[in-house]
RNA sequence: GGGAAGGUGGCUGAGUGGACGAAAGCAACGGUUUGCUAAACCGUCGAAGGGUCACACCUUCCGAGGGUUCGAAUCCCUCCCUUCCCGCCA
C-alpha cells in the first residue's frame, strides 16, 4: 500500500508510476476524491464528537434535575446526527481503504518500462554452457528412466500438476535444502524459521496476495485459512503489528516451505515435466530492513542466491524484470539457471525489493531512535532457491551419457557420499 | 470437543457507569548531583487520524465486532485468543 500523503503532495509522480506498470492514472484522481471526502466526513463527525463528550460531561456537573434532564435531550439528537454520520464516514473510508489495497506499488526510476515478459533485460551470464557429445535428454524423460520422477501417480491421486518423486530424488532434494539452508545461515548470516504453511486473510493482505491475487492461492473452505504460495507470505507477516528496535535491524530470515499455487495459465503450457505445479518446495530469503539500506541490501540479496547458482556450478544468468513484471515490488532481478534439456532458462529465484508496499500492510515499523515516531521497515525477498526447477538444472546439466547423472559436489556430503544417480541405484 | 480463569500502554499491574488515555512499579530517554562506575533526585515517556508554518487543540483506540446509555476500560450479546484441568491425538 502506498503512502497516502504520496498522492496528495506528488499526485503526477504517483500517476507516472501507475502508467509505468500498466494501471489506470485517473486512480490517482479516485483517490484524491476520495480523500477529501473523507476528511470532510472526519471532520464533521468530530466536531459532533466532541460536542457531546463537552455535553456530558456538563450532564454529570449539573445538579438540577429539569435542567439535566433537558442537556440529555439535547445530546441525545447530537447522538443520534453522530450514528448517521458515522456510517457515511465508515463507508467513505471503506472505500478508499480497498482502492489503496488494490493499487499497485510505484517502480524505482532505474526500471526499464515495458509491456512484457520480453523487455525483460538481461544484466549478465555466469558460466559457460557446455555441449554435451550425446543427446541431452529432458528432466521428465531422464527422471522416469531413473525412477526418481513419477508423474502417472502423482496425477493419479492430485490431478494435474501434481508428481511423486522417489528414493534419490527425494534424497537430492533433501540434500539441497539442507545444503541451501546451511550456506545462508552459517555464510550469509540468515537465521531459520519453520512458519505454519496455513495463513489467515489478514497476513495474505500484509503482503499483497490478497485481495487482488485471490484467485492465484488456494483458500480451505469455510475457514480463514489460505494456503501459502510461498514462505515470503508467513515470514514477512512475522513482525506484524509490531515496532521493533532500530537494533533489531536488519532481520534476515530464510525458511523452507512447500508452495501452493493455483496456476491460472493457458491449458497444455509447462505440463510435462516439474517446471510448473500446483504444489512445490523452496528455500526463501526475507529481510526487513531499514529503508536507507534497503537498496544495498537487495543486492546482498541476489549475491546470496547466486552463490547457491555458483556453488552447483550451473549457468546462469541475471534479469532485471521490466515493469510489466514487478509484481508489488519496486525493483526486481530474478536467476535464471539453464536447463540443457528443455534447451530453455529456468526462473529459480526472484528478489524484489518491495520499499514500505508491503510493512504499511502488515503494519511493521521500528523505531529510528528512542523516543522518535515508528516509522515503516523495507521488506525484501528472494527464492533461494526454489527446488524443482534447481533439480531439473541438476539433471539435465548434470547427465551421463548413460542416462545416470552426477551429484554435484557440494550436495555429496549432504547424501551420504553417494556421486551418482543410476537406474540400478536410484 | 467439555469445564474454569483471563485478555488494560514496551513489560508488570490497578481500575466495575461520569474529568480515565488510564494509578503504581519496572524498563527507556533527557537532566542535576557524584572523582569513575553505581546510586539518588527531577523531568519526559503509547498509537492512529484530523488540524496547525509549527504549537495549541480535537477525535478514536483498554482482544475484535455489535448493543444499552446524555456518557462505557467498566453493563449486555457474539466471536477470537491465552492459561490451566479433562477428553482426543502425532
Amino acid at each position: 500500500m502506498l503512502d497516502i500523503r504520496l498522492f496528495r503532495e506528488q499526485p503526477d509522480v504517483v500517476r507516472e508510476g501507475f502508467a509505468k506498470v500498466g494501471r489506470d492514472p485517473g486512480l490517482v484522481d479516485q483517490v484524491l476524491d476520495l480523500d477529501v471526502k473523507r476528511r470532510e466526513a472526519i471532520t464533521e463527525v468530530e466536531r459532533l464528537k466532541a460536542e457531546r463528550n463537552a455535553g456530558s460531561k456538563d450532564v454529570a456537573r449539573t445538579k438540577d434535575k429539569a435542567e439535566r434532564d433537558a442537556k440529555i435531550a439535547a445530546m441525545k439528537l447530537v447522538g443520534d446526527q453522530i450514528s448517521e454520520l458515522d456510517v457515511q464516514a465508515n463507508a467513505i473510508d471503506l472505500e478508499l481503504n480497498n482502492l489503496m489495497l488494490d493499487l499497485p506499488n510505484l517502480p524505482l526510476p532505474e526500471v526499464p518500462v515495458g509491456k512484457d515478459e520480453h523487455d525483460n533485460v538481461v544484466v549478465r551470464v555466469e558460466g559457460a554452457i557446455k555441449e554435451a557429445d550425446f543427446a541431452v535428454k529432458p528432466h521428465w524423460e531422464l527422471g522416469e528412466e531413473l525412477g526418481i520422477l513419477d508423474f502417472e501417480r502423482g496425477v493419479r491421486m492430485s490431478g494435474t500438476r501434481f508428481f511423486v518423486m522417489k528414493g534419490l530424488g527425494v534424497r537430492l532434494q533433501r540434500a539441497l535444502i539442507s545444503w541451501m539452508i546451511d550456506m545462508h545461515v552459517d555464510q550469509h548470516g540468515y537465521t531459520e524459521l519453520a512458519v505454519p504453511y496455513l495463513v489467515k486473510a489478514d497476513a495474505m493482505v500484509g503482503t499483497g496476495n490478497l485481495p487482488k491475487f485471490a484467485d492465484t492461492i488456494f483458500h480451505i473452505e469455510d475457514t480463514d485459512l489460505w494456503l501459502i504460495p510461498t514462505a515470503e507470505v508467513p515470514v514477512t507477516n512475522l513482525h506484524r503489528e509490531e515496532i521493533l528496535d532500530k537494533a533489531q535491524l536488519p532481520l534476515r530470515y530464510v525458511a523452507h516451505t512447500p508452495c501452493f499455487r493455483n496456476e491460472q495459465m493457458s491449458a497444455g503450457r509447462d505440463v510435462r515435466g516439474i517446471k510448473r505445479l500446483y504444489q512445490f518446495d523452496k528455500v526463501e530469503m526475507v529481510k526487513l530492513v531499514e529503508p536507507a539500506t534497503s537498496y544495498d541490501e537487495l543486492f546482498s540479496l541476489i549475491s546470496n542466491a547466486e552463490d547457491v547458482c555458483k556453488g552447483l556450478n550451473i549457468p546462469y544468468r541475471l534479469l532485471q524484470l521490466c515493469t510489466a513484471d514487478l509484481g508489488t515490488a519496486t525493483v526486481k532481478y530474478d536467476l535464471e539457471m539453464w536447463a540443457p534439456g528443455m534447451n530453455e532458462w529456468l526462473e529459480v529465484s526472484s528478489c524484489g525489493l518491495f520499499g514500505d508496499y508491503q510493512s504499511r500492510r502488515a503494519n511493521i515499523r521500528y523505531r529510528p531512535e528512542a523516543g522518535a515516531k515508528p516509522e515503516f521497515v523495507h521488506t525484501l525477498n528472494g527464492s533461494g532457491l526454489a527446488l524443482p526447477r534447481v533439480i531439473i538444472s541438476i539433471l539435465e546439466n548434470y547427465q551421463n551419457a548413460d542416462g545416470s547423472v552426477t551429484i554435484p559436489e557440494v550436495l555429496r556430503p549432504y547424501m551420504g557420499g553417494i556421486e551418482r544417480i543410476t537406474k540400478s541405484k536410484a
